[in-house]
DNA sequence: GGGTCCAGCCTAGTCGCCCTAGGCAAAAAA
DNA sequence: TTTTTTGCCTAGGGCGACTAGGCTGGACCC
């Protein structure tokens, strides 16, 4: 029998491929066998569970967004820098709801630690010294941006937007000149 | 045979209340029909099928959460009713992490119109008097305090702050000292 | 009080998903 | 070539969503 060449990274990135077509909810181990055409039990070879599949598209998509994240701020600083992280952030969220979506689980401590969160954590921070913040108000205002994207784009998503007319775009760039401006002048 | 009694109002209850306890993705029509001791087939009379539970879960979430908030806005303005108007927000969602993970679906449009998200929309548009701020800015505002609110307290729940032992309720704190600020003083 | 109706429960059964156990053949190693 | 490992298989159990169809307790009507 001709053998399907299953890997786990090839499983993770079929996984997170239909997650952005049909939703992660509906990425079941079943469908992702019937894409390889290959029976479910197979996959247990390569995946623990069905759990250690969505930790693993988690991961993944952490590890893409802090690169494309990392390639927006190159030579960037201070408003600049601000906005292209945002941008890439939603960006991304936009292009890959699926995985986005499954970046939400949430990893256990250790997990969290040896992923790209911590480089995504890092990034954001380096955002900040063109703001001058020291600690905690550094520590606050990571939190709030981090807040403010991850909220707009989830409620982008779910249509928490759709009521009002006004373009979301729009609203973006306005939300993202009033985080700029409370950054330059962080109240004390 | 006893009859159970089963409405679907008890059952949106039941299924609330469950959700708080062990989490709106485990919150089955076959562990409800257990609860009311009775089988998961007999359920199927009073609502529709499992998404539909899940519905009205998100309304009576809704529904309670806009009371909550609306009793918390009661005779305050400006940064009082702003402050009010997040800690009744974020403490409904610690208190109820089912409920609050339930309100997450995205309604069609017309149920979405007919829930009290529309109440919700309402109030936040009426903290934002005390700001006076004019059109597109309010909603634009809007946007931003929901995407903030919304964010952190997700956040917060999936552990996205666990890596930094700065405390959560500073930060919050603080968060609002910076939503306030930048509303009273919104970029042109 | 007896008959009728029906809401509210039941059993039985289908299907899809998750996961385990054990078997067999192809590929890789010895 | 022989042995080992690897990658797939079938079979089967458990559980959840949902449908079809049957029984019954209680409300209403005469």
């Amino acid at each position: 029998m001709a053998r399907a060449g299953v890997t786990a990274e090839r499983l993770t990135l079929a996984a997170a491929e239909l997650a952005d077509e049909i939703g992660m909810e509906n990425v079941t181990v079943a469908a992702l066998a019937r894409q390889f055409g290959v029976k479910d039990a197979s996959l247990y070879f390569h995946i623990r569970n069905a759990h250690d599949l969505r930790v693993r598209v988690a991961l993944l998509a952490l590890s893409e967004l802090a690169d494309r994240v990392a390639s927006a701020l190159a030579g960037r600083a201070g408003k600049d820098a601000l906005v292209a992280f945002a941008n890439a952030y939603r960006a991304y969220a936009m292009e890959h709801p699926g995985r986005y979506a499954a970046m939400q689980i949430d990893l256990d401590p250790e997990t969290a630690a040896a992923s790209a969160g911590v480089r995504h954590a890092e990034m954001t921070r380096a955002i900040l010294r063109g703001y001058r913040l020291a600690e905690p108000d550094q520590t606050d205002a990571v939190r709030m941006m981090h807040s403010t994207f991850h909220g707009f784009v989830s409620l982008e998503k779910t249509g928490g937007f759709r009521h009002t007319p006004r373009s979301t775009d729009e609203s973006w760039a306005r939300t993202l000149d009033a985080l700029d401006a409370v950054l330059s002048n962080w109240p004390a």
